[in-house]
RNA sequence: GGACGGGUAGCUCAGUCGGUAGAGCAUCGGACUUUUAAUCCGGUGGUCGUGGGUUCGAUCCCCACCCCGUUCACCA
């Protein structure tokens, strides 16, 4: 290491002046530094001879060095650098929370004994209300707590706004009810702090809910202001990267996510009436199945090998129908090292369920009655707006096969056909755009995604599909080309993925394997082959139906999000 | 990875056909006892994403890079 900083400061003091850049003289110490990427790119832009090399060399060293101390990603700086205008903020914060504690009060309080949240007391005040008289007005003693979201101060009375969870509600201080010192002690307020108050609720003249404070206690002190009040927090990258300011920020966030929340637990709900057992299988898998798709590798240092992060639960899954249960589901993350974009994050939650004893046409109806149960819970009755189309879920939903569906969106027969070349040319009779590359399968879904999901508005059905596309699928009962297979599909987004699962452990070799001529063929999503898995279907699995959803998109769909990212509490950006 | 758009005060945004920047809100000081985007008066606050280049001079023009969004490719 040493040497290799003695090579870059030689290259860079014998080369001629003219071709030393300022940021030259820079590389030896973000080298000391650690700052790698920095100071490769440094050496890429250098027009010193020989040391863009040796500075790669340098920061492949430091690279795995780092790696080593990575183990535990450390954790950031101490304090998030603030600069100008924040810095101030905060200082003025600092200031009257140190005031607050000259005083003998404590600027973060343990606990505070409310009588209702806010929610409660607006509803609490509203049955009490029309009890009251002209000459006595209802009237209800609270004690109460929340953010402080807004400040109106008068000179000697002054009107707030605390939200919680629940609510917001109006807040009355004048000097007269609450004493010269605690009035002046409202100076040391800030929007964004915690505080709780005791007082009565009744209407002010303007008819709003508020409660009359007789005090308040500061609850907890806030240091660093959240945004602006009236436009919120805009900005996309901040709401992502920070979303407690995005949550504080724009309350209906809040609402979204329990909306999010409702799908999981009204799905979880469903299924146990079912009879469904929830199960947790592996998320760290020697061998990744089940879905084809790329992996994240991950290395276990005990056992000194990598694991895979799962790509779906299935096989596991299925390992359990032959253990014995007969009605499983999971619901968790699986992890795909593919692109990212407004339906696609890298990792994203997904519920498979497996039903012994039922073929497809069976867990069709079951799905459809899963799916709507849970639409209609949220969205209360069987239409919705989703991106400006009115979609309506009530039962039945429209069912078509996948060749039929290519028949009249896209106005060619793939079905009368098995040839490569021929299908090539059927979809670039349409302009669907296929690579000659691709195969049978390939194409039909390829037709399918372009032609005939911009049409699935509505909730549909698709089923039926080409074998070459569902390796784990049983062959259609009457027809070798097809298996039992179907999607559902809601504001054209495929919000599923079902069949009749493939249980003949010969077959299942075989289609393995011919996914693995198609991995050596170079393609890196193609399945590996699970020899235990197979093992397991050799014990016996009875005739099983499995279904998974993708609840990020169902949640996008109930939700009316544009990205997947608005229904993801922390979705993945890059680390700056 | 490609194409397009974006990054200016704590927040939301304007702007400079190249002469080192403005508004509203927030903040600070003052006035105000029924406001609710409170109001009125005065003030503070910016390495204009980062690094180079062109230029007497760059936030603006050019190049590279970083980050975000949309979209295409791959996928759920």
């Amino acid at each position: 290491m040493e040497k290799l900083f003695g090579t870059i400061k030689e290259q860079i003091e014998k080369a001629d002046d003219e071709k030393i850049s300022v940021e030259d003289r820079d590389l030896l110490r973000l080298l000391e530094t650690k700052a790698v990427d920095e100071a490769l790119a440094i050496a890429e832009r250098s027009r010193i001879p020989g040391l863009k090399k040796t500075v790669k060399v340098c920061t492949k060293v430091i690279g795995k060095v780092l790696d080593l101390e990575a183990q535990p990603p450390s954790g950031q700086a101490a304090e998030e650098e603030l600069s100008g205008t924040a810095a101030d903020l905060r200082q003025h914060r600092v200031d009257k929370m140190e005031r607050i504690r000259e005083r003998g009060d404590n600027p973060f309080k343990f606990a505070f004994d409310r009588s209702h949240n806010i929610g409660e007391a607006r509803v609490a005040f509203e049955a009490a209300e029309p009890a009251g008289t002209e000459e006595s007005p209802a009237e209800v003693p609270a004690r109460l707590a929340g953010r402080l979201v807004a400040f109106r101060n008068q000179g000697k009375s002054c009107f707030a706004d605390i939200r919680d969870e629940f609510g917001r509600i109006q807040l009355f201080m004048g000097l007269k009810q609450v004493g010269e010192d605690v009035f002046a002690s409202l100076k040391d307020l800030d929007i964004g702090d915690f505080i709780g108050v005791e007082g009565a609720i009744k209407r002010t003249r303007r008819g709003e809910i508020t409660i009359f404070a007789t005090g308040y206690e500061i609850l907890t002190k806030s240091l660093r202001p959240a945004a602006e009040k009236h436009h919120g927090l805009k900005d996309v990258e901040t709401r992502y990267r920070k979303r407690y300011l995005d949550m504080v920020a724009n309350p209906e966030v809040l609402e979204t996510f329990k909306k999010r929340i409702q799908v999981v637990s009204y799905m979880r709900q469903w299924l146990e009436k079912q009879g469904y057992l929830e199960v947790e299988t592996p998320m760290l898998h020697p061998i990744p199945g089940g879905a084809t798709a790329r992996p994240f590798i991950t290395h276990h240092n005990t056992y000194d090998r990598d694991f895979y992060l799962r790509v779906a639960p299935e096989l596991y899954l299925k390992r359990l129908i032959v253990g014995g249960f007969d009605k499983v589901f999971e619901i968790n993350r699986c992890f795909r090292n593919e692109g990212v974009d407004t339906r696609h994050n890298p990792e994203f939650t997904t519920m498979e369920l497996y039903e012994a004893y039922q073929d497809y046409m069976g867990l069709m109806e079951e799905t459809e009655e899963m799916l709507t149960y849970i639409i209609e819970k949220i969205v209360g009755g069987t239409s919705f707006e989703y991106q400006g189309n009115t979609i309506e879920v009530k039962r039945p939903w429209k069912r078509m096969t996948l060749h039929d569906a290519i028949r009249e969106y896209a106005g060619i027969d793939l079905e009368a056909t098995r040839d490569r070349d021929e299908a090539v040319n059927l979809a670039k009779s349409v302009g669907v755009d296929v690579d000659p590359s691709m195969g049978y399968g390939k194409i039909v879904d390829e037709v399918m995604s372009d032609k005939v999901q911009p049409h699935l508005i509505q909730p549909t059905f698709l089923y039926d599909y080409p074998i070459e596309l569902s390796p784990l699928a049983k062959k259609k009962r009457d027809n070798e080309a097809l298996t039992e297979r179907f999607q559902p599909f809601i504001a054209c987004m495929e919000v599923g993925n079902a069949f009749s699962e493939l249980n003949d452990p010969i077959d299942q070799r075989e289609r393995f394997e011919s996914q693995v001529a198609l991995r050596e063929a170079g393609d890196d999503e193609a399945q590996f082959l699970d020899e235990d898995f197979i093992a397991s279907l050799e014990v016996g699995m009875p005739p099983t139906a499995g279904l998974g959803i993708g609840i990020d998109r169902l949640a996008m769909i109930v939700t009316d999000s544009a990205s997947i990212r608005e229904v993801i509490l922390f979705p993945q950006l890059r680390t700056v």
